[in-house]
DNA sequence: CACGGTGCCTGCCGGC
DNA sequence: TGCCGGCAGGCACCGT
């Protein structure tokens, strides 16, 4: 399940393999693949454009193209972007990026959730502040964790504005912080030691700080060990990442914390598995 | 608007 | 051994 730190890996991998490359063309095996926009639109806007740069932004991976427009990818829960692999299944190979030097770049994705656009690059740049109904996602994303303004004041504010909300499920809005997803939620919470169920809006100013601290400590290790890679994910040469040896509570149901000793407990917050220590993250007073 | 529930998908795993 | 229900979870979508 690529988040922030496995979507970086990628892009900065892909960003040495194919900028500067041109598209020869594009083949999506997957009907759904490009929806709504039917693959022929889409594989006619890709022809014989160069790709200047590959980006990350939250969880997307962003080929941004000659002329303003940029190819968007989201991996969602197994999607892959594979160049130069060798043993690729072609049972999940849902698309395939040809290019003028005879290589390719191909979508692979075994459960079919992963997506394909293009779109106008300007709608990258807001920070969530454009949100209308009915907006796709890349276009409404919220603050980069790792860019220089996600500070402990903007967390401050993010919380003040929405303060019933679960701490975990705001941390988990793509609106409101891109690029977080479940495991680094778990892991971030409980570096801060704070439950995933309190209210944002009763966090106090020091757990605002350690909260802050942690999300950037839990996706930065991601990024140094390459991603994390409890299941499916590999990144743009087919390895996989080692963060999922350093997880201190995702997945870890009854074994000790490594801060108390206590046993890790596994509940559901907005719907997603959750994983946290009873005794370092406190129960919100109901 | 915010919030919760469901569907999308497939592989995997435990129970019988 | 084989079948089957449940689970994994990011996000769209829908109802309240």
């Amino acid at each position: 399940m690529p988040e922030l730190p496995e979507v970086e890996t990628i892009a900065r991998q892909l960003r040495g393999l194919v900028v500067d490359r041109t598209i020869s063309e594009f083949e999506s095996r997957w009907v759904r693949l490009t929806e709504p926009e039917p693959a022929e639109v889409v594989g006619a806007r890709l022809r014989g454009r160069r790709i200047s740069d590959v980006r990350r932004r939250g969880k997307f991976v962003v080929f941004d193209l000659d002329g303003g427009e940029a190819l968007v990818v989201s991996l969602r829960m197994t999607g892959k972007l594979l160049y130069g692999v060798e043993d690729v299944d072609e049972r999940y190979v849902r698309g395939e990026i040809r290019f003028e030097d005879g290589t390719a770049l191909r979508f692979s994705d075994t459960r079919k959730f992963g997506r394909m656009a293009v779109i106008d690059a300007s709608t990258l740049d807001g920070n969530g502040e454009t949100r209308r109904p009915k907006m796709p996602l890349h276009a409404s994303l919220g603050q980069e964790p790792l860019a220089r303004g996600f500070t402990v004041a903007w967390l401050r504010a993010l919380l003040r504005r929405r303060p019933r909300a679960a701490i975990k499920v705001l941390l988990l809005d793509q609106r409101a912080i891109a690029g977080i997803g479940n495991i680094y939620a778990i892991e971030a919470l409980w570096r801060a030691r704070i439950h995933p169920l309190r209210k944002a809006g009763s966090l106090r100013a020091d757990e605002i700080a350690r909260l802050h601290e942690a999300i950037r400590w839990a996706l930065r290790k991601g990024i140094r060990l390459g991603g994390a890679s409890p299941s499916d994910y590999v990144d743009a040469r087919g390895n996989k990442g080692r963060m999922q040896r350093e997880f201190q509570v995702y997945a870890r149901a009854g074994e000790p914390c490594p801060r108390c000793g206590r046993a890790i407990v596994r509940s559901v917050v907005g719907g997603r598995g959750t994983f946290h220590c009873p005794r370092c993250q406190r129960v919100p007073r109901a």
